[in-house]
DNA sequence: CTGTTAGCGCTTTCAG
DNA sequence: CTGAAAGCGCTAACAG
C-alpha cells in the first residue's frame, strides 16, 4: 500500500512522529509512554509533554494486534431495557473499568440468530472474555465453543445454558420461588397459579420447581392446569391474564418476573378485578417498576449489580490463571413483601 | 518478538495457514474471502470450504489496522436504564447493522469525567464515528474536538451541547412542552408548576421556554417561584414533591420527564394528595412507566427509536461524503392525554 | 486470475 | 538506558 508521498493523508499522530521530533527511536517513545523502568525520567517527561502537546491518543487497534489482547470483555444479553440487565451491566462495567478493561455490549433481542452473530462478531473483535445471558430461543450452544476451544474465558450469568460446561453466576431461583409461594400459602391463598417463563430456560424450570415444591410442602396440590407458560415481557403478562376466565380465577398468581406481574396487575384492574382482594400477584426481580404499580408488587430481590460484578470477577480470576475448574456461583435472593399480596 | 519455534502458541487459524494448505498466496485467500471478482469460482469455493472446516474467524483487529477503518460507531449516553436511551440505541443498532457496522456503547453515568474517558477510549478504539447525548455535568466540550479535528463524524442527539457546531438530531422540545402546558391550561388548571431539568442543558431550557410561552399566550402569568430545578431521575421528582407545602399546592405540575413525573405522583399519593383531583401531573417522553403508574400519565411522545435511526443515518450520510454542512434535524412530538390530567 | 511486497501503528526481544 | 528489527494478521497496489 504505497501512498504517493506528498499527498495529504488523514493526519494521525503516531509514536513515529514523536520519535522523529525527539530524535529517538520508536521503541523509546513506546516505552516512555508505558512508563517502562528502563527509561530516564527526563526522557519520560519530554515524551509526555510532546504527547500532551499533540494530544496524542494511542492507537488501540495497533497495540491490540501486537499485544494479542484487547483488554475488553464482550457481553451478550437478550435486551438492554430491563432493569435486571442494565444493572448487571453496570456491575460488569464497574469492575472491568477498575481493572483497566473496557466492555462491549451486544443485544441478542431474544433471537438465536442475533446471538450467534454477536458471538462471532465479538470473537472477531478478539475480546479477552465473554459474559453472556442466553436468549430464550437458544438451544444450540455451538457458537460458544469457539471461545472454549481457544480458552477464552466464557462466563454465563442468570440465564444458564444447558449442555455446555462453563463458569457461571446465577441466583437461587428455586429457593426464591419457593419463598414467594410459601409466603402466598401462609397468607392463606389456596389456588395459586404460576405464569412461568419459557420452560426451555433452566431458570424458569427452577422457579417452577420452587413453586411446585412450596405448594406440596405446604399441603397444597400441584395442579398443572394452573401453570401458564409465557415470556418475560409485560405484554406476555397481559396476554395471559386476558385468558383467565372470570368465573374461574385463581386467588393468587406468581409471575416469573416483575414485568409479567405488572402486565397481570394492569390487565386484572382493567377487567375490574381487584388486586390483591380478588387476586394477589407476586413477581421476581425487584425491578423499580415493582414500586410504581398500584398496588406495589411483592417480589424477590435479585442482586443484579452484584451478579454483574461477580461475573466480571470470575473473568479476572480466569485471566490471572487462578481457578482452572469452572466456577459456578449461586447467590441468594430475598423476599420483599408489598401490598400486592 | 521472535517466538521460539516449536513452542505451542495460542492456536488461531489465519489466512496464512489456509494459504499454505491450499498452496496459494495470502492475497488469494484474502480476496476469496472478500468475494473479490478477480478470483475464480472454484478457488473461492475451496477457500470457503476450508474456512468452514477450520471455523475460521477473521481477525477484525488486523483488518481494521490495515483498512484504517473499524466499521464501528461509538455511542456515549448518560445512562442505559432509561427507556428513551435504550430505545434510541436500538434504533442506532438497527441501522448500523443494516450497513454492516457494529456499535459500541459507553455510559457516562452523567459524569463529566467519565464522558471524557469514554470519548478518549472510543477515539483510541478508532471508531468511525461518534453519536452522543451529553451528560448533564458537561459544559466543556474539548474532548469532542478530537473527533472534529480528524474529521470523524460526530453526531449529537437529544442532549445537544452548547458552544460546538456539529450535526445533531433532536426533538422539538419547545413545542412539546408548549403543547402539554396548553393542554393543562385548557383543562382549567391555573396554577401550573414546572419541575425543570438541569438548566445548563438546552433541552431543559427549551422545555422551560415552552412552558413559559404557553402560559403567557394563554393569559396566565409566568411565576418564577413555580419553577423547580431538579434532575432527570425518579428520586428527583420525589425530593422536589416532598418540598411542596400542602397549604400552597399548585393545581398541576409539568415535569421535565416521565421518571420525575412518576416520582411526583408516587410522593403526592403517599402524602394523601389526590392525582389528578387535587394536583394534575404531566411528563415528557412516553416511557412505558407512564402506563404503569396510577393514574396513567399524560405525556408527550418522543420518538426515541426514530431518533436513534436518524442519528445513524446522519452518520452514514457523512461517511458517504454527502452532506458536508452540519445537518441539524428536529423531530416533532405529539401529546398523549391520559388520566393524570 | 494470482503472487510479491510494502505497509497499518505498536510491542518486545536482542544486542549494544 | 537505548536502538534495530521482526512481527501481530490482514489489505491492496503493482506487476505479471
Amino acid at each position: 500500500m504505497k501512498r504517493p508521498s506528498g499527498t495529504a493523508t488523514k493526519t494521525e499522530i503516531t509514536i513515529l512522529d514523536m520519535a522523529k521530533e525527539l530524535q529517538v527511536s520508536k521503541s523509546t517513545i513506546s516505552r516512555a509512554l508505558q512508563d517502562h523502568h528502563s527509561i530516564g525520567a527526563a526522557m519520560k517527561q519530554a515524551v509526555r509533554d510532546l504527547a500532551a502537546k499533540y494530544n496524542y491518543q494511542p492507537n488501540a487497534i495497533a497495540s491490540s494486534l501486537s499485544n494479542r489482547s484487547t483488554k475488553t470483555i464482550g457481553v451478550i444479553i437478550p435486551i438492554l431495557y430491563h432493569y435486571f440487565f442494565a444493572a448487571a451491566i453496570a456491575g460488569i462495567e464497574e469492575t472491568a473499568y477498575a481493572h483497566g478493561y473496557k466492555v462491549i455490549i451486544c443485544q441478542s433481542g431474544e433471537s438465536y440468530e442475533r446471538e450467534v452473530i454477536a458471538a462471532r462478531t465479538l470473537f472477531s473483535a478478539r475480546v479477552d472474555g465473554l459474559i453472556v445471558s442466553v436468549s430464550r430461543k437458544t438451544s444450540d450452544m455451538e457458537h460458544f465453543k469457539l471461545f472454549q476451544d481457544k480458552n477464552i474465558p466464557l462466563i454465563f450469568f442468570d440465564r444458564l445454558p444447558v449442555g455446555i460446561e462453563s463458569d457461571s453466576i446465577s441466583v437461587d431461583d428455586y429457593q426464591g420461588a419457593y419463598k414467594v409461594v410459601e409466603h402466598l400459602v401462609k397468607r392463606g391463598y389456596k389456588k395459586i397459579a404460576h405464569f412461568a417463563g419459557p420452560l426451555n430456560i433452566t431458570l424458569c424450570q427452577n422457579r417452577l420447581r420452587g413453586y411446585k415444591d412450596a405448594l406440596q410442602d405446604n399441603g397444597l396440590p400441584f395442579d398443572e392446569s394452573l401453570v401458564y407458560e409465557c415470556g418475560f415481557e409485560r405484554r406476555h403478562g397481559v396476554q395471559t391474564a386476558k385468558q383467565l376466565q372470570k368465573s374461574n380465577l385463581p386467588d393468587a398468581i406468581f409471575a416469573v418476573c416483575d414485568a409479567v406481574a405488572v402486565g397481570v396487575i394492569l390487565t386484572l384492574k382493567e377487567r375490574g378485578i381487584s388486586v390483591p382482594k380478588t387476586v394477589a400477584v407476586a413477581g421476581f426481580n425487584d425491578d423499580p417498576i415493582a414500586t410504581i404499580v398500584d398496588p406495589p408488587l411483592t417480589t424477590t430481590v435479585q442482586p443484579a449489580f452484584a451478579m454483574g460484578e461477580e461475573a466480571a470477577k470470575i473473568f479476572f480470576k480466569k485471566v490471572d490463571g487462578k481457578a482452572k475448574k469452572p466456577v459456578k456461583k449461586i447467590l441468594k435472593t430475598s423476599l420483599v413483601v408489598r401490598k400486592s399480596t
